[in-house]
DNA sequence: GTTAGCACTCGCCGGTCGCAAGTGCTAGCA
DNA sequence: TGCTAGCACTTGCGACCGGCGAGTGCTAAC
């Protein structure tokens, strides 16, 4: 366990295979090179580690890996002035999706890695407020404002023409009615109430279709990448066909969306190397966390390397940069 | 002049150094390899065309793509389905940030270069409205929408505490008095005119710092930059220390944004190599475009690659994308 | 003014070779 | 029985080198 321990630690640090002599030199085992070269090949035999020819050293294995992370890791711990840095930065911002796509660009500078972020969707809110705003006589301006400090604006064009009166009437009525519900079922599935309070038919149609389409209008950016370019230090992507097949995955928001937010629970996870599945993501390593409002996972937040991964710097981030962002979210929602 | 042109053409088609053997054969010019070459080495006497090394081909210099790109290219035309696919894209956004995103999108899938694109400032826009909703009783949402149909919300922390009820009696006076008066001067130098009308000077300073904190957490997010992955594709970029350099600048939202606004009358600009000075951007062009609304440059677009780069297509397509552009932004604001 | 011929230059490619790092094995020692 | 020193073996890597080919510039002739 400690040569494995060490053998990973100093891989990690330098991204040269290591062999019998350094471990013997750096570490202080207290046994000659001979004897790590015989544990070596067991370690190899038993799949943690492995060579990537037969006259280097050994690099550790996505199993290595794994058994070094699950308890042979040291863990980091972050300095005062680190810890500082992502306050201060999470306390100047108020909106949520600037909270959340600036710590990311924290975790990428702090990790110098490519770090990724998931916002909450508004679909995904409940219904605090709605506002509707005449731009034009056939353009609306709808504002959601859902429950975890959400603030989404989306302009519609309109086949009716509305009046500001007729706006705020409907606004009045949906903001009486429809506080709580999720924002999702907003569109379509209008309420009765709402029709029983409005009285108008035609109104109510118009309503529905407008929210409707201000639901179907929605932003398609939900996921921030930052710091791609960090991967570019890394000597495992020197080689340019190694790092555009990465780079453009990084590009399919729709394919990161669905590998961060598959991870639901709260909590820390890391996805090394296969683990991650076939493709591009294979000789990388993933840390994710969940980050909350009021108890409930809202949003992801992910680190992305070489699966030669700090991994005890990033976790010591990851787990610190959730736990400040729930606490800012936190913040904006109990105001006094 | 049609030597040059030869050379040009071939160079930016294949990316190797162009010999008069090819342009002989290639290019029916009605003379040998050997007249070729004497011309080719005058036009390099000249400055129109380098020698990577003694025993190679030629190839235009920054002068020669110059003089390439003001007389002698043969302009290029679109296909009906490129032009369609630019105004579908066009026509099925609404929200003037989305549709300049979704332009720089198209531009640099259409190109296969980068593509950059600034958004109108909501700053720099003349006020149409102000909406303020209390989210918190310290919490306020300033929605903003400026006369190009642009509109901007944001979230602002006030240190004195909001009713609804203020909220509307200054959203009220605001919309009556300040309507046409640039947003930016929304902040600190609230009119006299307001206060008055207001009469109660403690909500007038919380109005003129509240406006003027709006437009302080402002988005610095102004700047797009799409398909930067685009340039792995070009043989001069194959290098990563090549590449590195330009995707770090390209991450410098600041200094893409100077270097775009400078450029500020209407019509098209094309930079080659060094014309952009000294710096990442040495070996690159670029090519700009600004868009209008109401006879006014609000925004430009750009599109950057090698300095081999397809003029004539990039400018055609520029062309094009610009006009439609203004095109869609005007209907967005001249609806019946 | 144009062209054919020819000697010359130089980057690229493939092969060879020595070096250095690191291994596995064996024999010896506590 | 576990550890260690010694040693032969493997192999990737960088340097060196020579031939090849593309392309040039020059000269002489048309």
């Amino acid at each position: 366990m400690r040569i494995l321990q060490a053998v990973t630690d100093d891989y990690i640090l330098t991204a040269e295979p290591v062999g019998s002599r350094t471990i013997a030199r750096k570490y202080s085992l207290g046994v000659s090179p001979a004897t790590i070269r015989n544990e070596m090949a067991d370690l190899e035999e038993l799949g943690y580690l492995q060579q990537p020819h037969a006259s280097a050293g050994r690099i550790p294995s996505d199993l290595g890996y794994r058994y070094y992370v699950d308890g042979l890791m040291t863990p980091a711990s972050l300095d005062e002035e680190e810890r500082w840095a992502i306050q201060t930065e999470l306390s100047r911002r108020t909106a949520i999706e600037e909270l959340v796509h600036s710590t990311a660009q924290v975790v990428a500078s702090m990790t110098r890695y490519a770090s990724l972020a998931v916002v909450p969707r508004i679909e995904d809110a409940i219904l605090k407020r709605v506002e509707l705003i005449a731009l034009d006589p056939q353009v609306v301006l709808v504002v959601f404002v859902g429950i975890p400090g959400l603030v989404e604006h989306r302009v519609v064009e309109t086949h009716r023409s509305w009046t500001q009166e007729e706006l705020a009437r409907v606004e009045a009525v949906l903001n009486d009615c429809l506080e709580g519900v999720s924002v999702r079922d907003l569109g379509r599935t209008l309420y009765q109430q709402v029709a029983d309070v409005l009285g108008d038919p035609d109104l109510y149609d118009g309503a529905a279709s407008l929210l409707e389409d201000a639901l179907a209008a929605g932003g398609d950016e939900r996921v921030y990448v930052e710091g791609a370019i960090n991967l570019f230090h890394q000597p495992e992507f020197r080689d340019v066909d190694r790092l555009r097949p990465l780079l453009e995955f990084l590009e399919q928001k729709d394919a990161l969306l669905n590998i961060l937010s598959s991870h639901g629970q709260s909590g820390l996870t890391i996805r090394i190397g296969q683990e991650n599945g076939q493709g591009p993501l294979e000789g990388c390593s993933l840390v994710m966390a969940t980050y909350e409002v009021g108890g409930q996972v809202v949003g992801q937040i992910g680190v992305l390397g070489p699966t030669r991964l700090e991994y005890s710097r990033v976790v010591a981030v990851m787990r610190l940069v959730a736990e400040e962002l729930s606490q800012a979210l936190a913040r904006r929602r109990n105001r006094p």
